[in-house]
DNA sequence: CATGAATGAGCATTCATTCAT
DNA sequence: CATGAATGAATGCTCATTCAT
């Protein structure tokens, strides 16, 4: 029960973090979202800070979840487990509250709040994402297994920039689409003999 | 006159923008750097809104510059144009005022604040940047000239990829260095044949 | 039975009263500490006041006992029983617990709280106490009975005062101590020939 | 201009802190008492505590000052001096706000709050109290230099006893009155030949 | 009788903005 | 044009008390 309840509140903190930002984002507001009253909020969550944080992880672990399923369940081939990765990334994040929570960690740029412990937490299952998708790399043969880290990491950047481009209108503001450049971003890196 | 006291508040402001954050900046601790009085301040810029907006108009104009400089100054040759329009536009976000002032709009992935207005003048800009990098990419003969422009967004799109992770310290995290990752980059985006 | 469990909640109440100051205790805290729920509190006592209204009636029920006490256990003689029942007024309130629930009734200098029922009880209690040394100070042939009850008030105001001044940390902060202090208050008061 | 301002916000404050403690009064109504806004309190007082020890500084200064006074003015004679001191002493706190002020910085009975610099500041003016005291005494030929100190602040601290016990209302629940009680008290402290 | 979630008013403090001087 | 006091809404958080289970 009290986890069903706690369930209601991520889920309003992670729509109205979407929708204001997590500064601008208000006990209050997230409250009446969720049809609680601005002091019930803290039988659940103790802080702002914690609530952001379970929802974050939140998000990591199904990122996670996600990138380990790609790992095993995508038969190796040409290209098409890195692809398969890759694509499952860029579907896992597009969706505005997963990339919301994650992106604004930093306020838009700086890295902020989340104590120590956490920190190294949910860094540590970003790096698990990343082993796996160079897994899958060195399994399509793109890449020599000492640079997969490296290689994944990059592609992974790629998306993130991507999604960042998508989210913020960017894209569609020099008259792009999604769709098509995630595609031209595949084709180039999943493109043989480009090491 | 007027113009240089706009400027000396144009400069407190993305300092402090820069230190704290946009939402977090007061535009009194901004009145005191630039040693004015909070009152002041409205005499220059109407809101901070509107003095973010500047900012971000000036920030995005240097950019352009930067853009069309590297377009026309670099020699053509195998590669060599487009890799020096990236790296500059690298170069040019490396910079945490810069790149905070540019990401900040986006507190919460929504092209908030500014009217429409100046959001289509910035667009537009951003687009020439693109229009511009494209150019180069067909001199060097990477893409063909209908696809130039897509072919541009998309690298660039990576490269503000680049600069979120590094400047979130997420790059850091999974243990990884922005200027490998950068030439790793470039390596596959001006590798011929990916057509 | 509910005397028992009245009682636990009681001393758990002192503690935290005596620990954090009455304001600032929190019936959270105190159901915490006698390992209660919230909302089990109420069942004993119906609100935070009564609690402490109930905690000052003990400990001023203390108090007077042990008035009484001295005044009957204490041999007569030359300034012996005064000395005594003021040394033991002393005592009982040297004593954080007892002293802070006491005084913080005045939050403001003000009889606040309490209802004037037991308002009037537990003045009437004091007054005993002060009769008790009144006729201490008799039997020491150091004041005539019409006047004992009014030397004794001043005496244990007196003694009211060093323990304000002692808890508070006034007198170490003008280099005395609180024990040479008690014992030149104590030969001023029980000097003969005073009157 | 600045200056009457604040001291309106000052006196404000001293009757709130006074009527309701110093831990229950809100800022909120300290403003409104004084006809400001919320808001603009903080224009004049950084924090609560901040105000807070301006008025108990201004408080010491005034006593201190009249402990000179008295020091001063008072012709030797007869204990004459020493008499006029601690009246004085009296009168100046027999008001209930700079009683209360000084009182409730104990909460009751905690020191409180206040950063070292003050607290030591406070210290020595309420020392420098003591020792006009303890030189009247010694004029008076009631007790030793050696012994003026320790001597003088045994009869401050009763004097605060009975301050205490006039301000909570416990003098006259025992039905005593101030005055006789302050009187019986000057005749104990100023009877010669008590060393 | 026990539980602990729910309530809603309250608190100190901040801040963009206004405006009389 | 400059000043800085004034405004008042907003924020995260606490807490005594209630009440359905």
């Amino acid at each position: 029960m009290r986890e069903f309840k706690r369930g209601l509140i991520r889920d309003a903190a992670k729509q109205i973090f979407t929708e204001r930002g997590i500064d601008a984002a208000s006990m209050r507001e997230i409250a009446q979202t969720a049809s609680y009253t601005t002091g019930s909020m803290y039988t659940y969550f103790a802080t702002k800070e914690d609530l952001y944080a379970e929802i974050l992880r939140d998000t990591l672990e199904a990122q996670y979840a996600a990138g380990v399923e790609v790992a095993e369940s995508v038969e190796p081939g040409d290209g098409c487990r890195s692809e398969a990765a890759l694509r499952r990334f860029w579907q896992f994040y597009d969706n505005p509250a997963d990339f919301d929570v994650g992106f604004h960690l930093y306020g838009g740029a700086r890295p902020a709040g989340l104590n120590r412990d956490l920190d190294d937490e949910l860094n540590a299952r970003l790096d698990r994402v990343m082993i796996a998708i160079g897994e899958c790399m060195v399994a399509d043969g793109l890449v020599s297994a000492e640079k997969a880290h490296h290689r994944a990491v990059v592609h992974t950047t790629s998306i993130f920039g991507l999604l960042l481009m998508t989210k913020t209108g960017r894209l569609r503001s020099v008259n792009e689409q999604p769709a098509p450049a995630l595609e031209s971003y595949l084709r180039i890196a999943t493109h043989k003999d480009q090491e």
